[in-house]
DNA sequence: AATGACCTTTAGGGCTGTCTAAATTAAATA
DNA sequence: TATTTAATTTAGACAGCCCTAAAGGTCATT
């Protein structure tokens, strides 16, 4: 069984590269709050096991062979049936349950994860709407986009906000963004400037940063506008 | 905070020598499953630090200092509680608890410690009969014997079983002997030879051997029978 | 094709926790 | 008390994962 820093860094690519691009060292050493010598020294270890989790070009990033993605999807699985479980069974908040999933991931068996999921009746999708990996590493299919794709005037549902960032996710608590609620794009300022949404069944109006924007996904979107833009 | 390996040496302490005896080198190294040698190097390390969890004397072996011992029973706290949780709300059996709690007791916030205890109740047992040690450090009261300590007439009531080892206690699961179980010490045979019981409420005739008769802790006995013996 | 800015890698260490083999000490016994 | 036995400690290494400093590549731009 791969170590938890292992683990840690098959996770970080993943979540950087997706199962097929390639992530650098640099954007490893940030992820992981590592020092990008501590990254080149850790992929050319990986890349030499046998079987190797990462195919690695000097100069030119890693990537997950079929072996790491594997192992990365189930400690994704995971973590996101964790976080759900401590959620929905725990009374967890939206923003606690990232930290707390970190560690535990590592620790739990098989045998527990599948309690869990069980318990939970095989969920597809954590707190934030991330889906959650099947147990043979396949995905609940989701097509959302970014916030920031929409057109002016598209109508959507948020279906997921990322979860690295608590205090985004507190803020965007407060405002009453999470997983579900109903959006309406009105406006959005040039120069990467602010987003002007009509937010949940009040229509509440809501002015939102691009970063903060960038970290919502919504469902493809319903009327008044194109996909993307 | 502690390394996993610190805190498993400073609960292993407790385990072996209770909260001011000391445990010797060979006896940490059986329970850890680790060199003598190894032991000798930790603990070296351990006297050192500040503050010390352990007082520490050539060749005659090692106490936990009073900051130490806190430290051993919020392991053993974490440990205790994760067992009742997976018992009660997963669904785990009496002998499926321990190695899973034995990983997790070490990634579990003080946040989620609060919030299974909060769950269960404030527990003050596991599912094996042990006490749970509160949050301030103090052990919930009981007075219990090993079973090899009553006198033949006895009649008593399993407190606890020892949950060291999952074959023994799939053994005496079958027997019908778990915390709860009320038992009647009929005979003994000498030269550490067997117990005769009588067990539960149908009185169901049984043979002890004393290996396994040593693991079981009972109430002190009500009946036809002194003490100790 | 050369330059500068920005990665990325190499080189050389450090810390933790483990090991084996060899020496030492303590305790039990003669 | 001398000797034997068993437990313990020292010495020397090693694996995993991290670090800093210095050297080496890559790429966009001129």
């Amino acid at each position: 069984m791969p170590s938890e820093a292992v683990d840690d860094y098959l996770k970080a690519i993943y979540e950087i590269a997706g199962d097929d691009g390639r992530a650098s060292t640099a954007s490893l050493a940030r992820k992981l709050s590592v020092a990008p010598a501590s990254v080149t020294g850790m992929l050319q270890k990986l890349a030499v096991r046998n079987p190797a989790p990462v195919e690695y070009e000097k100069h030119h990033g890693v990537r997950l062979s079929d072996h790491g993605k594997q192992r990365a999807l189930e400690v994704i699985r995971h973590h996101r049936l964790i976080e759900l479980f401590l959620h929905r069974m725990l009374g967890y908040s939206w923003d606690e349950v990232h930290d707390e999933a970190e560690r535990l991931e590592h620790a739990i068996s098989e045998q527990l994860e599948d309690r869990i999921a069980e318990r939970l009746g095989d969920p597809e999708v954590d707190p934030h709407g991330h889906p959650i990996p099947r147990k043979d590493g396949t995905i609940p299919p989701r097509r959302d986009l970014s916030l920031l794709d929409l057109f002016v005037g598209a109508k959507t549902t948020v279906s997921r906000v990322s979860d690295n960032d608590p205090e985004i996710l507190r803020y965007l608590s407060e405002l009453g963004i999470t997983p579900g609620t109903t959006l309406l794009l009105t406006e959005r300022a040039p120069f990467d400037g602010p987003l002007m949404l009509e937010v949940g069944p009040d229509n509440e109006k809501q002015a939102l940063g691009p970063r903060v924007a960038g970290e919502i996904r919504v469902l493809p979107p319903t009327a008044n506008g194109e996909t993307t833009g």
